[in-house]
RNA sequence: GCCUCUCUAGCUCAAUGGUAGAGCAGUGGACUUUUAAUCCAUUGGUUCUGGGUUCGAGCCCCAGGGGAGGCACCA
């Protein structure tokens, strides 16, 4: 790097802001190119990462200059012009390190070109480890090599981005500034990490199955339509995996899993974004005990592997996620909710009535189960602060469920709670074929009827479950909603690398 | 879809209805142990857009756009 004196390309270019920082960056590439430097070079071997070169040699006295030869890279974040010393802080992924450049070390060709170096530009050195006077870990360059030059200057050194259009928009200049966002998506790579192993170690394969569905089912929400054309038909974006896993399931496979993208076509807010990230589990020969278990182990271990505790804070409380999780019914929230013993096997005019002293809408088509879960929802939910699982749903707003057990109107059906959010949804599965067409027609009957998220009948589903599907319970967890607890962030935007937004204006 | 708030330099933020400013970044200069380096000098503005009120609008009013929060919706 020896660039010749500044050009009047680089000098006039003064004018206003952004447009004159980046043509006068611009320039620089061309005088680069001209005096034989490469902007923008294919390779770099590196040695060490930042981080690694913090372990090795970490413990280093102050004012100690080592032969160690390392060869790091990172981005230019700081630099600090101290007349023939330069210090500069690169940061890679592991983290940040000084550079301690000497004009004496280097050669004057190369501190001037180094002085030249624009905050954000990209370099690889090779050099030696020392520590500073003051103690500070430093690499001592002997040759610094540019490996990509920013023509674009980066957000404010102190404060980062905080305009939030900003930070999702540009997530690429969030991430460079805004270590907290690194985090998070940190923290949600090493949820994800855990759940793959943990439910290897019980033996579940992960499988693929289709984004495309001809027939949109599995839960309850409006879906994204698109059309094929080659076959001229409707296709819709996925709102669940369950139905295509269970059919794996009658298939043999056992124990299955997919994290899988999912799609709703319904609001944006602090908790939804159209496309999300579900890990959904089926494995035969067991009920929704086994499930429910499974769920515990699954998000506690996920905590333990990614923040190296259980312990998180939810509304400023301490939360031990190890510690035994309460079930309860969800009619048993709705009952103390209200004053009154709800059960879905009541009037359907009677629960109406205690919905109407609540200030609870209902539909006219709505039965009893379902009004009983809108008073769960308006009296109860969003005070469950601890891990909760709310079980024994309805069996009106639970189609894919067997009915419990011991209670004909309920489900062996559970969701998960955690700071007034529904983080999980499981079930003992139903698989009598003749009863989950019957409860598909149901449901046929309420779209017909103008309930825009009903289901329809799924005769290949029901063909599938005709050959016979073994004893199964399945699990839901929402991976947004969980990396968002982790994280102790308040947006699923917070946890979501690009989320929805409109147009740029 | 409704309500409230918000939008000023590349970034972070100021500015009673009265000349649009600061810090950082950038540019020029000094400095061989800095740590958001420091010091001196300095460039940079369609105040989101369009109307209106006013002698005068970044500020007040109307409409539109982006964003945030809340409500509704989301089993």
């Amino acid at each position: 790097m020896t660039p010749e004196a500044p050009t009047d390309d680089a000098t006039e270019a003064t004018g206003s802001g952004l447009e004159a920082e980046k043509s006068r960056r611009l320039a620089l590439l061309d005088e680069l190119r001209d005096s034989g430097t490469e902007p923008y070079p294919y390779r770099f071997d590196r040695t060490h990462t930042l981080d690694e070169v913090r372990q090795a040699w970490g413990t280093l006295e102050a004012g100690v200059e080592t032969e160690d030869p390392v060869s790091v890279a990172g981005r230019i974040m700081l630099k600090r012009d101290s007349g023939k010393l330069i210090f500069a802080t690169i940061r890679d992924r592991s983290g940040d390190i000084q550079l301690f450049i000497s004009k004496a070390v280097v050669g004057d060709d190369e501190f001037d070109a180094i002085k030249r170096l624009d905050l954000g530009d990209w370099v690889g050195v090779v050099g030696t480890v020392m520590t500073t006077r003051k103690g500070e870990l430093s690499v001592k360059p002997e040759t610094l090599v540019l490996l990509s030059k920013a023509v674009r200057p980066l957000p404010d050194k102190w404060h980062g981005l905080t305009d939030v259009d900003t930070r999702f928009r540009q997530r690429y200049a969030d991430l460079i500034v805004n270590e907290d966002a690194r985090r998070n998506f940190e923290i949600r790579h090493e949820t994800v990490a855990s759940f793959r192993r943990t439910l290897a170690s019980h033996g579940f394969i992960e499988v693929e199955t289709p984004v495309l569905h001809p027939e949109v089912g599995g839960a309850h929400a409006r879906p994204f339509t698109t059309h094929h054309n080659a076959l001229d038909m409707p296709l819709y974006l996925r709102i669940a995996v369950e139905l295509y896993l269970k059919r794996l399931i009658v298939g043999g496979m056992e124990r299955v899993y997919e994290i899988a993208r999912t799609f709703r076509n319904e609001g944006v807010s602090t908790r939804h974004n159209p496309e999300f990230t579900m890990m959904e589990s089926y494995q035969a020969f067991g009920d929704w005990n086994d499930v429910m278990d499974l769920t515990e182990e699954l998000i506690t271990t996920a905590a333990r592997d990614a923040l190296g505790t259980t312990v998180v804070e939810i509304r400023g409380e301490s939360v031990d996620l190890a510690e035994a999780w309460p079930r309860k019914r969800m009619i048993d929230y709705a009952s103390e909710g209200t004053g009154v013993e709800l059960h879905p096997s009541m009037p359907v005019e009677a629960a109406r009535k205690i919905a109407a002293d609540h200030d609870v809408f209902c539909e006219q088509r709505w039965g009893s189960g379902k009004i009983i879960e809108e008073l769960f929802e308006q009296t109860a939910e969003s005070s469950i602060v601890r891990p909760t699982f709310v079980t024994g749903h309805p069996v009106e707003i639970s189609p894919l469920a067997r009915v419990d057990r011991n209670d004909p109107h309920l489900t062996e059906r559970f969701e998960l709670f955690v700071d007034g959010r529904e983080l999980a949804n499981g079930y003992s599965e139903l698989n009598d074929p003749v009863e989950q067409r019957a409860r598909f027609e149901e449901e046929q009957a309420a779209k017909d009827a103008g309930d825009a998220e009903a289901g329809s009948v799924d005769e290949d589903y029901i063909r599938a479950l005709e050959y016979g599907m073994p004893p199964t319970g399945g699990l839901g967890i929402g991976i947004d909603r969980l990396a968002m607890l982790l994280a102790g962030v308040d947006s699923i935007k917070e946890v979501i690398l690009f989320p929805t937004l409109r147009p740029e204006a």
